[in-house]
DNA sequence: TTGTATGCGTTATCAT
DNA sequence: ATGATAACGCATACAA
C-alpha cells in the first residue's frame, strides 16, 4: 500500500507537506504543491480513509438502514436519501435489515464500530429500542423514518398513517362496501397502529361495526424470496380468510407487500379482484403501477421521506451541539390514487 | 469515546488482556476475562473498527455497487449476495451508481480509501474499465457481475443475453411476427451488444431482415424519478418510434425497465398492447408480476446472481493468493415466461 | 497468564 | 512555506 510517506520520500518533501496538499490545508508553495500532485498521480496514491477517521474523529460517512430492500417504497426513498447525501458532500452507504431485528442489531453493530458520521434508519419495530438507546449513548446522530419507537425521543419522518387509513376505508365505504376488512403489519410497528387507528376510526365515523376477526396482522415483508415464478399462499392468511363470517366484501391491505399476498391468495382461490373482493393498500409500487395500473392506493411519496429525513440527519449533525435542538417531527401527508381495484360493492352486500 | 484503554484501568489489567478477550486470542485466566467482559459491558464498549482495520489491514466488510437501486432485478440480486455474504461472516454494505460513470468513480473512491476486503459490482460499461483497473493496482478483490468490461480479465457471473434474447425473439416470430423492433440498453454495455446480438441471430435464422433503424438505445434505467403519478414519456423514444416503416408489431425491450417505458410511450398513442403491438422484455419484475402478470419475459435468476457473485468473490479473498487461480466465468441461463404482453400477428401483417 | 514497546497511516500542534 | 513530533485506538512481537 502506497502511504503519504512513501510519496513524501518520493518528492523530497515531509509527510506533512503532502497532507496539506490533499486537504488544502496551509500555505505551500506552487512549485512542491505541483511536484507533490503529480507524485502522487503517478504512484496512484488514495488516502486511507480508516487513518484518517482515527484522527479527525469524523467519516463524512452516513448510512441508510431500511428494512426491505426489495420493497420499492424503501428504494425509491433510498434514491432520496442518496440525493440529499450527496449533495451535501457526503457518502451514502446502505443496510438492508429485512425486517429482522437480528439482523438489524447487526448493522447497528457495524455502524457503531465504523464511526459512521450519522445514520438514517426505519426501525424494524417497538424492539428497536435498545438498538437506538446504543446511538445515542455512543452519541451517534440519527433519524427515524417510516416508524416511530415509544420511548425514544428523536427527530423523525412519518407518512400520515392514520389519515392515509382513514381515506382507504372512507373509498372503500363510498363505493358501498359494508364489510371491510384489514390486513395488517405487525402492531409492534407504529405505522401499524396507525394505519390500524385509521381504518377503526372511519368505521367508526360511518357508524360500521365489524366482526373482531376483521383485522389479521402479518409481515410487511414478504414472507419467503422471490426466487422463480411460483410461490406458495401464505397459510396463515389463507387459514384466517377462509374463517371470516360473514366473508368481506373488501380488504384494506397495510403495505403494498400485503396486497401483493392478498391477491395471490384470493388467485388461489379463484375470487376476483375487483368483481368479487376490492382490495385497496398502503404505498404504491413505483415503476409497476405504470404498466399495471392496477391497485387503488394511498400514495406515500416515498422519495421525500428519503430526501427530508437525510436533510434533517445532515442539519443535525451539522449543528455543533447535536442534542442541544428540539426534535423535529415531519409527517408527510398520503395520496389516494384510485385504480382499478375497487368495484362498487354489490346491493345484497351493502345492505 | 470509551477506548481499549478505558476498560483496561477499570479493570486494572492491561490494554492487551483487553484485546484478548475481545478476540478470544491466546490465554487467560477465567476470572480476567469475566472482569473484562463485565465491564465492557457496564461501560458499552465497541472496538473501533477504522482503528483495528488499520492494524489488521482487513475489515471484514464487502460491497456491493449496482447500477439501479430502483430495479427489482438488482434489489433481488442484492438480497441474494447480501444472504452469500452473511453465511460466511462478512457484513455487506451497498452502493447505487445510479448508471453513472461519475456516481460510480465516488463510490469506488470511497471503496477504495475504505479499504473494504472485496468488491462486487455491476459496471455501468466499458467506460468503467478504468476504475477496475484501479481496484486491481490497489489489489482488492473484486468480481463483475451482469456485465462484462472488454480489456478486463476477472471473475464474472453472466446471464445469458444472447440465448435469452434468441429466445424471446423466436418467441415472437411463433407468434407471426415479420416485423420485430428492439429497444435496447446502451451498446457500451455487454450484456446490450449480446442481447443485440441475440436478437440479431433470431431473425437470421428465421431469414427476416429489419430496417436499419428498427434497433433503438437508450438507457437501461428509468430516465426520470419517479416521485408521483405522472411522468414524460421520453421524447426520443417517441420519435423514433414514429419514424418507422413499417410500423413493427412486436418490440422487445432490452429490460424491464426499458419495457416499462415502451408500455407508457404506447399508451400515451393509445396503442393497445398486445392487440396491436407486442411487447417481451428482459429480466422479471419480482413481486410484480404476481399483482400484474402481464409481461413475457426472459427472467434472469436474479437472486443467483448475487448469491454466485459473492460466494466467488469470497472464495477468491479467501484464497491466500488472490490472483493466482485462474478467473472464473459463470453464465446463468434465462427463462422464458409466457404471459399476455404477446398476440399472434394479423395475417396482413404476418405476410 | 499477563505486560511493554512499537507500528498501522494520517493529521494537529508547535516549531523553524 | 515546511518539518518534527505526538496522538488517534488497536493488535502484534516479544518479554516477563
Amino acid at each position: 500500500m502506497v502511504t503519504i510517506y512513501d510519496i513524501a520520500k518520493k518528492a523530497n518533501v515531509s509527510a506533512m507537506t503532502v497532507s496539506r496538499v490533499i486537504n488544502n490545508t496551509g500555505k505551500i508553495s506552487k512549485k512542491t504543491e505541483a511536484k507533490v500532485r503529480k507524485i502522487m498521480e503517478e504512484m496512484n496514491y488514495v488516502p486511507n480513509q480508516m487513518a484518517r477517521s482515527l484522527v479527525l474523529q469524523q467519516t463524512k460517512i452516513l448510512f441508510l438502514l431500511i428494512t426491505d430492500i426489495t420493497n420499492p417504497f424503501y428504494t425509491t426513498l433510498s434514491r432520496g436519501a442518496e440525493d440529499a447525501a450527496n449533495r451535501s458532500g457526503y457518502r451514502l452507504l446502505f443496510g438492508n435489515s429485512d425486517e429482522n431485528l437480528q439482523k438489524e442489531n447487526d448493522y447497528i453493530h457495524t455502524i457503531l464500530s465504523t464511526r459512521v458520521d450519522g445514520l438514517l434508519v426505519a426501525p424494524t419495530g417497538d424492539a428497536s429500542l435498545p438498538h437506538l438507546e446504543q446511538l445515542r449513548r455512543h452519541k451517534v446522530p440519527f433519524v427515524l423514518i417510516d416508524r416511530e419507537v415509544p420511548g425514544m425521543d428523536c427527530d423523525v419522518v412519518l407518512g400520515d398513517s392514520k389519515g392515509g387509513a382513514r381515506t382507504l376505508v372512507e373509498h372503500l365505504i363510498d363505493n358501498g362496501h359494508r364489510h371491510i376488512a384489514m390486513v395488517n403489519g405487525l402492531s409492534t410497528a407504529s405505522s401499524a397502529r396507525l394505519r390500524l387507528q385509521g381504518y377503526q376510526e372511519a368505521l367508526l365515523l360511518h357508524s360500521l361495526h365489524m366482526p373482531d376477526n376483521y383485522v389479521f396482522e402479518t409481515s410487511y415483508k414478504l414472507h419467503q424470496q422471490v426466487t422463480g415464478n411460483d410461490m406458495p399462499v401464505l397459510p396463515s392468511l389463507e387459514a384466517w380468510f377462509d374463517q371470516l363470517e360473514p366473508r368481506p366484501t373488501a380488504i384494506v391491505a397495510g403495505n403494498n407487500v400485503i396486497a401483493i399476498e392478498i391477491i395471490r391468495m384470493l388467485r388461489k382461490k379463484e375470487i376476483q379482484v375487483p368483481e368479487q373482493i376490492s382490495v385497496v393498500c398502503f404505498d404504491d409500487f413505483g415503476l409497476y403501477s405504470e404498466i399495471a395500473p392496477f391497485m387503488t392506493v394511498a400514495a406515500q411519496q416515498a422519495y421525500q421521506f428519503g430526501y427530508m429525513g437525510m436533510q434533517t440527519l445532515i442539519e443535525r449533525i451539522q449543528n455543533k451541539d447535536h442534542e442541544a435542538q428540539p426534535w423535529r417531527k415531519v409527517v408527510l401527508p398520503a395520496e389516494l390514487i384510485v385504480r382499478d381495484s375497487v368495484a362498487p360493492a354489490k346491493d345484497e352486500q351493502s345492505q
